[in-house]
DNA sequence: CGTTGAATTGAAAGTGATCAAGGCGTGTGG
DNA sequence: CCACACGCCTTGATCACTTTCAATTCAACG
């Protein structure tokens, strides 16, 4: 069920028995990336769409001077390249970890989508879910500062672990290093650092070999100015998460 | 012919004579609203779909405390609420001057993208061009310094105003106050004057009385490091503008 | 001609960057 | 089993870009 995660991500009542049938007949391969391997690269015009099922993944913008900025995490459940159904552009698409990809059949996947609304309200929202979060990373940068900022994309990776049932509780894996993360906060790894240390004499969070556990919940999403409802819509049949 | 603009916007040749016939037989208004009004809040679900006919407006962040990020700029021919399609939830969407808005039936828009592929493709494609858009902005904000990042978003508003044929070479209107600059470029608006100073300084802009030129396009675009390619996919077909 | 919103200017304070070293942990090779 | 190497985390001192606060000027408008 290489797209457990997507159907959990779009929400659990979105896609019937049968919606999931078909989706699961489109997919045409998967394939598996090791940790640091480069998954896509721009300009590419592949003929299958690229869903994550397991790993973590980056998109990220890359400069002419070599510098680059994270733009987006990818977690199990999210489509890398949907622009590609309608011959767009990919992204500079990375594996964090060890990364396994599922590749569905593009124009097969548009058919679907022209058959079956539900499939076709499913991609969308994934879509527009995906600007919504990109939405807020502006509101972030714009409006935040670095130590907010930092909060925020925690509380934004837990809420969308959890619904992938990736978290337990206030726990998760954190497969970044902190100059993955600066790279996506637009910092120097060594702010991030002290921001992180911060965070820890405050008793925040616990952040060890990869793991996070976030101790004051409340408090980081205050600090975070964190607003769960942002992405809640989505969900649509909607549990509020915790 | 209101939706002229969005014509022009997905690529001239994209839509055929019947698509656009059929795309205009949706719309069910048009409504004007004044400089400074509101077109639309948050969790609005609207039963039809909005695109800017003439004006400019913004989109918008508010946190609770009060502060507001500018997340876009919405031009003729930009959709307002593609989200709405599946009942995805709006954002703050107010007019900068004086706009014009065209309504499209929500239902009978998807009918309609069902019905024809090149209307769905030109609708996900505005939507994927949005994102572009939007994770350029996310590159500025992570890696660039404000002089940068403005001159980035002054090239990115002539690029799409071009587009629509709304420059005059490299001069078009513009607008805004220092202070909306500020509130898009996360900064504030005495910086913003001081960086707008500075360029003029050096000759590479006159802007005045909401009337820009831009004097030294190329230096622009260098210290912006403005790739026009970034946008150039999805107008397909594509003539590389100037 | 006074009012009002926008644009300017100056000085002081701050957040985050930069540069440079040092510490820690784990895996590899001797 | 120890030593070295490499990647990552930490710390300190200094520098710079931006903000903040507070006035002042300007320009359009009634």
């Amino acid at each position: 069920m290489p797209l457990e995660s997507f159907y959990a991500r779009v929400g659990a009542n979105a896609l019937g028995e049968e919606d999931r049938r078909v989706m699961n007949s489109l997919i045409s391969a998967t394939r598996e990336f090791g940790s640091g391997t480069t998954i896509m690269e721009p300009d590419e015009h592949p003929n299958h769409v690229h869903f994550v099922e397991t790993g973590w993944a980056i998109r990220r913008l890359i400069l002419e001077d070599g510098s680059s900025q994270i733009t987006d995490f990818l977690l199990p459940g999210d489509a890398c390249d949907l622009p590609t159904l309608v011959g767009g552009a990919t992204d500079w698409i990375s594996a964090l970890t060890t990364v396994k990809i599922v590749l569905l059949d593009r124009i097969a996947l548009l058919d679907a989508m022209a058959t079956r609304p539900n499939i076709a309200q499913a991609i969308l929202r994934s879509s527009f879910c995906e600007q919504l979060v990109l939405r807020a990373w502006v509101g972030c940068f714009g409006l935040q500062e670095k130590r907010e900022h930092t909060a925020h994309l925690l509380c934004e990776l837990h809420w969308r672990l959890a619904r992938i049932g990736l978290t337990q509780d206030h726990e998760f894996n954190l497969p970044l290093t902190q100059n993955d993360l600066a790279l996506a906060l637009g910092m120097t790894a060594v702010h991030t650092n002290r921001v992180l240390q911060s965070m820890r004499r405050d008793g925040l969070i616990a952040l060890r070999s990869r793991h996070l556990r976030i101790l004051q919940p409340d408090r980081l999403r205050e600090i975070a100015a964190f607003d769960d409802g942002y992405l809640l819509a989505w969900n649509g049949h909607s549990e509020r998460l915790n």
